[in-house]
DNA sequence: CGCGCTGTTGATCGGGTTCAACGCAAGTGG
DNA sequence: CCACTTGCGTTGAACCCGATCAACAGCGCG
């Protein structure tokens, strides 16, 4: 284990100075020789909102940090039914290593902006770095927990702690420092009502009517669709069927 | 990376000798020395079903390889919903690495036989050895899948559906090499119908109806409550909701 | 035997889906 | 500038799948 400190001397790439992802995401497991060897053929790209990163089985050639944004990964039947199976935020790791094809589709739900790098280099330098598998590791672990926290929803929950819930891990997402704290709180939906119904499992109908009946209620308030107000979040926690 | 073959060689602890979880499971990822060091505080144990392994928000005090039987991990609202969120076969290592609480709680479905370890001892591996993190790495990676796969069943397919796919998933995880077959197949159900109904997000008697209807169809045949034989698996697929 | 446990079957109910109409805002092109 | 379109969201009405409530059957066991 290197001195730590370094990471914080000269010698880092331009590119990675002001990079969430070096601190909290996967880069933060690299030394700067590494880190100056990946910036050499990672590039930075910002996609729309409903681009595709990685078909579905389609061969994966590259990975990437996502710098911001919300990617959905999503399932779908063969008959169209389709299901959201993961939400990644900044600074998450896209892709799924060991494995040339990809299990889900990943998906822009927002404007995204990300950072990709040849399948081959990071193949390389989770060989050569354990410290690297050890935070693809972590995360890998994060990942599961979250589904297995969604699979209770997903199973058990009704539509109305459904939607609930869904605002809550929202909220926690976008801005983790405000959703800790007791008082009011404001965001974005990443997601539009039809990607919010294939999260949870519903009709968009359905999820239309949870939140108007939530707004009705005076547990939130909701402006241009989409920018959502909760006043209270313990409120809406005591919606969510904890 | 150490040669392969030592592995065969002697000096292997009598208690790993004939055990599955050295070729299949973690400890294939140890050399013969750090499995003498393991086994010197391993203890094998035999549980019944029901038995609680870890419990949730439980302090966890050792990791355990299961060697034959079937775990469930569930989760529960606080007013008594359960939802199981993975079932784990043998050699799957069982428990939550790098996290001292439990996320959920563990129950022997079957008769389990485990062998367990204390968890500094796995902590120390984990550390020294690059090798064992990668298959535990792997193996949360397929957990990953599978809790995916398993979000689609639980949000997006019917009863009849979900039913079906349980009944696909148990099969191939009992007997692979035959369920990867197209003749016919037999196997004991390790769940109850509760749990089978926590498994797939439905009640003990739409369970009980998907089952007799499809024994009605012909497309399975059911005897002693739990014995289940599937004349032909692709009829089972079909009802599955691919 | 009676008892408890597990599973099945029936009757009824209700939450969420389905189908359909409508509102509203942002283009788009004359 | 205004008519038209298109996409997204909301609301209403009817229906249906799975839940709920209830009774019962098989089976091991004291």
């Amino acid at each position: 284990m290197t001195d730590r400190q370094d990471i914080h001397s000269s010698g880092i790439p331009a590119l990675c100075a002001a990079c969430e992802a070096r601190h909290r995401g996967v880069c933060g497991a690299l030394e700067p020789a590494q880190l100056v060897a990946l910036s050499k053929t990672s590039s930075k790209q910002r996609v729309q909102p409903g681009a595709e990163l990685v078909g579905d089985e389609e061969t994966v050639d590259h990975y990437s940090n996502i710098l911001s944004g919300v990617v959905k990964l999503t399932k779908t039947l063969s008959d169209g039914r389709q299901q959201i199976v993961g939400l990644q935020f900044a600074p998450d790791f896209l892709g799924r290593p060991f494995r040339s094809e990809s299990a889900a589709n990943a998906e822009a739900a927002t404007e995204v902006s990300l950072c990709s790098f040849p399948r081959a280099t990071i193949e390389r330098m989770l060989r050569e770095s354990p410290q690297l598998e050890h935070r693809i590791l972590t995360q890998t672990l994060k990942e599961l927990d979250e589904a297995r926290d969604w699979m209770v929803t997903l199973g058990r929950k009704t539509a109305a702690e459904k939607v609930a819930s869904f605002l809550l891990l929202i909220a926690r997402n976008i801005d983790p420092a405000r959703a800790a704290g007791a008082e009011g709180i404001s965001f974005d939906l990443p997601l539009t009502r039809a990607d919010i119904a294939d999260f949870l499992g519903l009709t968009i109908e359905t999820v239309s009517r949870q939140l108007t009946r939530l707004r009705t209620d005076g547990v939130i308030s909701i402006e241009h669709n989409r920018q959502v107000f909760v006043g209270n979040l313990s409120r809406l926690e005591a919606r969510s069927g904890i």
